[in-house]
RNA sequence: GGGGUGUUAGCUCAGCUGGUUCAGAGCACCUGCCUUACAAGCAGGGGGUCACUGGUUCGAAUCCAGUACGCCCCA
């Protein structure tokens, strides 16, 4: 037999990845006779290369496919890319950078041509790194958030919503990046944890009249160099320290400005000083506080965070070199009273790490309210089940208070925003530009206009509104809203996804989903953790901390790799990666692997009887008893669970103890019923394995028996949940702890394996053990069973289901040591048996305890009475 | 500040409907084995007041309240 000790999974995966696409068992079409069991992938940006949380994911729900696939429906897995507008907009300006290009040297049509040569030539590479991982997509239907389909779904979907008022342009607080120079979503704004500055200043009262002497409040900020777009100072009515400016005016430091104080609750008193300076151009806060005591508002900075005329002072300076000479100057005319560090969060731009700067501009905007609605009601009633469910909680206090969504960017790498701006400065929305001019020449009454004298608006549309339209655009749902792939595919089934993006992913995909089709999108959401190291820290590339997949696979095998990402990630935990849990999956492989070649190794011989009647009828109902646990994990989407179930199953009851049992002698052949049974038993473990580890489930399938054309594990028959006999399973439970018991005996005493042992039994219980002494013997290392009805001297005992066993020492026994064992056990039984008496003697627990509680302390009681007693003896006779 | 969530073995975590799956798994550790499927293995073993304090209950790791510490989301 020459079939390799260890499992090589290099050609293997190959192999069959190649071979299951060449016959198309990934590809789904929509077939009236089957249940369609529909995923589509969050699509990963195109920019990007495979990492952890990707691995993690798509495991997952290559997993949940290719478990339905086997279930028999139709199972459908749409892959794609996202175009994702700022992170690929920033490498290819990066790229032009690097080339000497500069993106303000460009026209858009010119930028746009680079941005398209890229994404050919580099996007999309983790799709094909996806199919390393085994990931069973169908390939024939991949999407791009960017091609023409999507597209002009995207800009039907801007002009429906417009039209239905749900989409308005307006100037509003945003949170601006200036390096990538656009506006960001607040999911786009990553808060960091900070040591930052306080500064006090001292801003000078305006006296009533010109003879007293000056007098000052100290305002506490962080930013200083904002103090020229100051409007107000604001205090507590409350704060007494303040009563006396009530009404009163004050100047802005070096710029000698007079604004008011103005008193309002929103001031904490115990706050920096209790004083606030006012600037609405540039927080959120003060913007809200503008607009209730009816401030003007100053901007005093340019897009890229360099100040602007309004500032007077420091103008074109940077907003950061701008607060170090201020803060100078400040110093020098003594307005800075002291700096004091505290503990802040800074706001940074997730793209491009840039400190966010909040800014009046103008944007548009989606409505949320009222789409939030029925999104939200869709999780609550459970029509939409989050896994694991403590999410539900989240997401209803963000659907509660949902804000509405600033969907343009100032970018060039999008859907741009289907807008046209007349001569006149008033606008008209359309699909095209000719149906705009169409408008544009009624509304405004102007019959002359031309093309030309429309402009376009210059921003696209946020990433994420293309990509929650993406389970009804990958089926063309906009364009052919009843063709046969949306009837037949949509809703989708699961969706398998970060918590991150929980709110700007999945509940737009909710609403849009009610909105567009009046229909829940998919059904069950599937959220993982996030993948960290051993430490806890986030993967990052920053950090150096994350292992390069493709290296892990070529390393331990996409099996195990697979395998080692689930031990150990139930639904919304986080996932301590650790390179032993993969080298753990690689093990298994390995185990499964060497079973296999175990059972193939065995010569049959047809003359043989079936001596292993027992062991095939216990594992029969061991296999559908764990099967039943695997199949309510996965309704319950406990992934990890039932790949740990699995495991235990091929571990220890096929491997360790099944095959333990039916092995023939060395070089002995095997009967036939029993190699036919193991066969079959093999098959099984296979199927329930493959969605976890296809891979070389596949290739023991194939190497076990010859299989014709398109007999393939990937498309074969999930097993059946049966029936099984408890008792059965019981039985061989106590047999094996008898087994147990003797290998016990053996270590302590240090008698090799090789020294057979003698057994005998006292049976009290009335136990039918001939149907188990074969595997006993096997199993333990035993040559003579006896039955006995008295103890045995000279031997080492131990009690199991109410019947004592004996195994002779040939004289050499330690009996003191033996006593003390003994005495030690009796103890602790002793102590058992009170606490039971004791729960036992309690008339209320008696009276209110289910009967089977009750029976089942009677028989406790009852099995440590025969067992002290039985300890007892065995002492005696020492 | 508001809301959520967690704290179980050295580590990572299960424990779902309160009671035999109730204190468990994997890794790590210790002992002994290269026993012809597998040393990527086999056999055995040690190790936990279930964060703390109270309450409910015949019965609490499990339910409730509070405290401490951690994490997440929103401000």
């Amino acid at each position: 037999m020459s079939i390799s000790t260890k499992y090589n999974p290099k050609e293997v995966e190959k192999k069959w990845y190649d071979s299951w696409m060449q016959r198309g068992f990934f590809h789904s079409e929509p077939n009236p006779n089957k249940e369609p069991y529909t995923i589509v992938i969050p699509p990963p940006n195109v920019t990007g290369v495979l990492h952890m949380g990707h691995m993690l994911n798509n495991t997952i729900q290559d997993v949940l496919i290719r478990r339905a696939r086997m279930q028999g429906k139709e199972a459908c897995w749409v892959p794609g890319t996202d175009h994702a507008s700022i992170a690929t907009e920033a490498k290819v300006v990066a790229m032009l950078k690097e080339k000497g290009i500069n993106k303000s040297d460009l026209t858009r049509e010119e930028f746009l041509e680079h941005a398209w040569e890229w994404k050919e030539k580099y996007g999309g590479i983790i799709l094909e790194q996806l199919k390393k991982l085994g990931a069973s997509c169908d390939w024939d239907r991949t999407r791009f958030t960017m091609e023409d389909d999507m597209s002009a779904a995207v800009i039907e979907v801007f002009v429906d919503l417009f039209r239905k008022g749900q989409i308005y342009r307006g100037v509003r607080m945003v949170n601006w990046d200036p390096q990538g120079r656009t506006a960001l979503s607040d999911e786009e704004v990553i808060p960091k944890d900070t040591m930052a500055k306080m500064y006090h200043l001292q801003y000078e009262v305006v006296a009533d009249s010109a003879s007293t002497e000056p007098t000052y409040i100290t305002v506490a900020t962080s930013r200083p160099e904002t103090i020229m777009a100051d409007v107000a100072v604001a205090v507590n009515p409350n704060d007494e320290r303040y009563t006396r400016l009530h009404g009163k005016s004050v100047r802005i430091p070096l710029l000698g400005k007079v604004i008011p104080v103005i008193l309002d609750e929103y001031v904490s008193i115990d706050f920096g000083t209790g004083a606030l300076k006012v600037t609405p151009a540039h927080d959120l806060n003060d913007y809200e506080l503008g607009q209730k005591h009816k401030l003007p508002t100053i901007d005093i900075l340019n897009n890229d965070g360099t100040l602007n005329e309004q500032a007077q002072l420091y103008v074109g300076q940077d907003r950061f070199a701008a607060r170090r000479n201020i803060v100078k100057d400040l110093q020098e005319t003594g307005m800075l009273v002291k700096i004091e560090e505290y503990a802040s969060v800074l706001q940074t731009s997730e793209r491009t790490g840039a400190v966010i700067e909040p800014r009046l501009s103008m944007q548009w905007w989606c409505k949320m309210d009222n789409m939030a609605k029925p999104a939200l009601e869709a999780v609550m009633n459970d029509e939409i089940r989050l896994h694991p469910p403590k999410f539900k909680n989240m997401y209803r206090s963000w659907m509660e208070n949902v804000h509405d969504w600033c969907i343009s960017r100032q970018l060039w790498w999008g859907q741009q925003i289907p807008a046209y701006y007349l001569p006149d400065g008033s606008y008209v929305v359309a699909t095209t530009a000719e149906e705009a001019l169409r408008l544009a020449r009624k509304e405004s009454g102007n019959n002359e206009l031309q093309l030309e004298d429309l402009r376009q608006d210059e921003d696209v549309l946020d990433t994420w509104f293309s990509s929650w339209l993406w389970p009804i655009s990958v089926f063309n749902g906009f364009k052919d809203p009843d063709n046969k792939d949306i009837s037949y595919y949509y809703p989708t089934n699961d969706l398998v996804t970060a918590p991150e993006i929980l709110f700007f992913w999945v509940a737009r995909m909710i609403m849009a989903g009610y909105e567009f089709r009046n229909e829940l999108p998919f059904k069950n959401v599937y959220l993982t953790g996030i993948v960290r190291d051993t430490q806890g820290r986030k993967m990052s590339k920053q950090l150096g901390n994350s292992p390069d997949p493709l290296d892990l696979i070529e390393q331990y095998g996409a099996d195990g790799v697979r395998a080692g990402m689930l031990f150990s990630s139930p639904a919304g935990n986080d996932l301590l990666f650790d390179e032993k849990l993969v080298e753990q999956g690689r093990n298994f492989s390995n185990k499964i692997w060497n079973a296999f070649r175990l059972i193939k190794g065995w010569e049959v011989d047809e003359s043989l009887s079936f001596p292993n009647e027992t062991a095939v009828a216990w594992f029969e109902s061991r296999f559908n008893e764990a099967f039943i646990q695997i199949e309510d994990h996965f309704s319950k989407f406990r992934i990890s669970d039932a790949l740990l179930a699995v495991y235990k199953l091929v571990w220890d009851d096929f491997c360790s103890n099944y095959l333990e049992m039916i092995k023939p002698a060395y070089q002995q052949p095997i009967d036939k019923q029993t190699i036919d049974a193991t066969t079959a038993f093999l098959e099984k473990v296979l199927k329930v394995l493959h969605p976890f580890m296809p891979f070389i489930t596949e290739e023991i399938w194939h190497e076990l028996k010859e299989r014709k054309n398109k007999e393939y594990l990937i498309v074969s028959a999930w097993p059946k949940k049966e029936k099984f006999n408890k008792g059965v399973i019981e039985k061989m439970e106590s047999v094996l702890n008898i087994v147990g018991a003797i290998r016990n005996v053996r270590n302590s005493k240090n008698i090799p394996n090789s020294k057979q042992l003698d057994l005998s039994i006292k049976n009290l219980s009335g136990t039918n053990y001939e149907p188990f002494l074969g595997i006993i013997r096997k199993l333990a290392g035993i040559s003579e069973v006896s039955f006995v009805s008295d103890n045995l001297e000279g031997a080492i005992s131990f009690v199991e289901a109410g019947d004592e066993f004996f195994i002779p020492m040939e004289g050499n026994i330690d009996v003191a040591a033996e006593r003390e064992r003994l005495t030690k056990e009796l103890e602790y039984t002793k102590g058992f048996l009170a606490s039971v008496d004791k729960k036992l003697s309690n008339e209320r627990f008696v009276s209110g305890a289910p009967e089977a509680v009750i029976t089942a302390e009677r028989k406790k009681k009852a099995d440590a009475e025969a067992k002290i007693n039985a300890i007892e003896q065995s002492l005696a006779v020492l």
